[in-house]
DNA sequence: ACTGCAATACGGACCGTCTCGTTTCTTTTG
DNA sequence: CAAAAGAAACGAGACGGTCCGTATTGCAGT
């Protein structure tokens, strides 16, 4: 008897749990986040309702684990920063990348519904800080700290700030379309950091 | 003779308007986001749903109309900020004022109901900050213009770019749960924008 | 024949539209 | 200058529609 977890019975799991989320994911990038239904997911994965509801609590973690999925398969590029000896230059290629991929239609859909549901869901928030935003956060602190060490930042400096003020005003602007995410604004913000921290 | 608008025509007009906005206020801050139905609006004013469709087309307009009746009570005071004659000291009185707002949970509330919206709505945003942020914008820029003149900031500093520096960490914390927004916080957040755009 | 899943039926919440009968204001008229 | 008639806006809530989250069914694989 199959009394714990048959061996190929994960399998089958498996193979629906990445149609559901290749199919949240493809819908959310492609339509209005209101418009993002689970019975639409359901569908599109080639899935009854009810083996997504076995899985997971709300659309807001359906979401959030597409997302992670993604991010879990590019793991192991994106943990390690460039690192050439100058920061400003290294600083100013990441934050151009981020300016650009915030500029992506699909990218953006994603990452506005992302963002809807973390503002509104304090648990949800902490997942998202704990599974994505700190692994990343600690692989710019490791540059940070390179940099540190080269005397191009001050020694004394809280790398949760320096990170904070390179990244919230891109973060803001992208949210409030208060402006556009141009390479000079990227660069930009690299001066204004180090002009604030440098040593 | 009254030929064109009737003037006391728009007496229970008012009346019902201002029912809907403060009790559609009064939800936004008392309840989960999702919870806030139009129904319960028209219900709590006492008022038909579709006396509130006849003047607003979403939920999203409601609330930011609710809000933007607040700010225009408040008009006469909230246009100046202090100025005695210290930028750092002016600064981090308005930036702890800030943090502490957004620590009060139905003001939290409140803004975090009209971020939701805004950022999956970009008309919405445009008319939050021609509404909103750009009168409170340019009181702060016009503080700002006189620490130039006053020798404590430099003259050819971007003033968006100070403003964005200054508050979008602040923002992106609150919005995040990154972290407290003490008053330690927002004097640090000035000191940074100060060194950074210092004179 | 048993089991696990896709499909789908179901009751409930809320949407946005609509239709009522009533209230409130404007205009007409004796 | 009332009082009555008319028009406009209103509160209430019925309605069909969508989506939610749960329960049931019937088919496919083993």
């Amino acid at each position: 008897m199959t009394y714990e977890k048959g061996p190929d019975h994960s399998r089958r799991k498996e193979r629906s749990r990445q149609a559901i989320l290749s199919a949240a994911r493809a819908l959310v990038m492609e339509e209005a986040y209101e418009k993002v239904t689970v019975e639409a997911i359901a569908a599109r994965a080639g899935v009854g309702k009810q083996t997504i509801y076995r899985r997971w609590p709300s659309k807001s973690a359906i979401v959030f684990a597409a997302l992670l999925a993604l991010s879990e398969d590019a793991d192991g590029q994106s943990v390690t920063l460039p690192d050439t000896g100058d920061l400003a230059t290294d600083l100013k290629l990441v934050m151009r990348a981020t300016a650009h991929e915030f500029s992506d239609p699909p990218f953006d859909k994603l990452i506005r519904a992302l963002n809807t549901e973390i503002a509104n869901d304090p648990a949800l928030a902490a997942e998202y800080r704990e599974k994505l935003a700190q692994p990343l956060d600690e692989a710019k602190k490791t540059r940070l700290r390179s940099a540190q060490r080269a005397g191009q930042l001050d020694p004394e400096a809280d790398l949760d700030l320096v990170l904070e003020v390179l990244y919230a005003p891109l973060f803001q602007r992208w949210l409030h379309r208060s402006g556009p995410l141009t390479p000079a604004y990227a660069d930009s913000l690299v001066d204004v950091t180090l002009r604030a921290f440098g040593p």
